[in-house]
DNA sequence: TTTCGGATTTCTGTATACATTTCAGGCTGT
DNA sequence: ACAGCCTGAAATGTATACAGAAATCCGAAA
């Protein structure tokens, strides 16, 4: 089996790990980051830290300041919230660019299954159904994005879910054992199925309405996981960069 | 005066030179960039030349090839549409996000004024009044961004601005002689306008309509382009980038 | 005790060396 | 003539050295 060409090289590592590293919350936000001390203990040397480094800089998880030194970013709980809107708005357009312009049958048939199979998983309540419905969500959302067949569309959802607490996964970890986050899940299994016959049926409008109100979910999960109201905050990834 | 801290170091006169170079048709779209020979022409060494490389990367004017080799991005036009698109559903949603969280006065009156100076040269010709018109035009798209009071959004308006051809000034270049182009530009400073004003009088979702349909004027540019109908095709940074 | 200034330490920016890997061109065999 | 292989050239990935800048620390003076 050939190696993937993302883990290949020493660059790659040191961007998942790094990446890896902030989002678990090994920094508080803010903090200085020092290249020989990280590479240190990525144990490899600075070239490679410094291309994770400015890579993660262009995905907003640290920035320079005028001085050179890297520094963790930190974000507010209305960063938070734009870049859902940001999500869900270029969601919205995805599904309504799917719609408008068509989507093949055999990818209406790979929706439609990751669906069913979603179906399944809505009663049961197990941490292994839990983590499938991760990756089946994860899936539908990818779809969405994947069926406008637009590149740049794509490109641009991939890059907003990679901040902090924006990808529609964000929330899910941890809470399997919240009533009130199951509850939103059937909401939320509810408008996938609205948003799959809409663009099955070229209801462009409608498509886009509902991949925005989508999010809103995720916003709504935002607010209570802030109020306390669900458990596991720690390991909600991303949440230790968000300040105040 | 302090030097911009953007051009004090090596890494960004690199990334500026060679975004330059690329969108100035110094590469044909799908060429190899050899590291060596870009650096000797930049008087660089690798290391900030790199560094350039991976941001630009991120920007999507290069990619890396599997075997790790750069080569400059072609884009089809069905991809600048769609960043075109991508551009005016975000401005959309910072017209909105505008209107309904609110505008402080002191910038409603900067728009006003940008708006206005551009009433007085609706009528004129020259290329200084062109280069003026440029600078306002692009002073007004960014107020749309910075109105919003979203960091994220602004950031992503500023990233999708980056793409060949995506960002408001991207067909003004060189087009001053073309009477079915300063037609067009009556059109989008009615435009202006009428989005400044429903932004000012709290009307959200006739903000985003107006946005997003400013964005379409881009397109007809782009259209109008391709088939011939404009001149100075080389003029427009970043065309030689599009491919088929 | 606090503040200022200088010395020291650490860090960043850049160049460069070197090991692998990849590519290109030519050579050989059919 | 053409496919396949082999060899040399060139490019990439990484480590490291070093100069200059920044930050920190410590001591002295008010």
């Amino acid at each position: 089996m050939k190696k993937d060409s993302r883990s290949a090289n020493l660059s790659m590592k040191a961007l998942a790990e790094t990446r890896s590293l902030i989002l678990g919350g090994a920094f508080e936000p803010g903090a200085r980051v020092s290249e020989p001390l990280l590479a240190q203990r990525l144990n490899i040397s600075r070239t490679p830290l410094r291309e994770a480094l400015t890579t993660l800089a262009q995905e907003g998880l640290v920035e320079r300041q005028a001085s050179g030194r890297w520094q963790v970013c930190s974000y507010t709980i209305q960063d938070i919230t734009d870049a859902i809107e940001v999500r869900g708005t270029l969601e919205g357009l995805a599904a309504r660019t799917a719609a408008e312009r068509g989507v093949s049958q055999s990818m209406l048939a790979a929706c439609r299954q990751t669906l069913t199979r979603l179906d399944a998983l809505m009663g049961l309540s197990g941490p292994d159904d839990f983590q499938l419905y991760v990756q089946l969500n994860a899936d539908f959302h990818s779809w969405i994005a994947e069926a406008s067949a637009s590149q740049i569309l794509l490109r641009e959802v991939d890059r907003v879910c990679r901040m902090p607490l924006a990808s529609p996964s964000s929330f899910l970890a941890g809470q399997e054992d919240s009533a009130t986050f199951r509850k939103s899940l059937l909401i939320a299994h509810h408008h996938h199925w609205a948003i799959f016959e809409a663009v099955e049926a070229r209801e462009a409008s409608r498509a886009e309405a509902l991949a925005r109100e989508h999010a809103r979910l995720a916003r709504q999960n935002l607010n209570l996981l802030m109020a306390g109201d669900l458990p596991a905050r720690a390991n909600v990834p991303g949440l230790s960069l968000v300040k105040s």
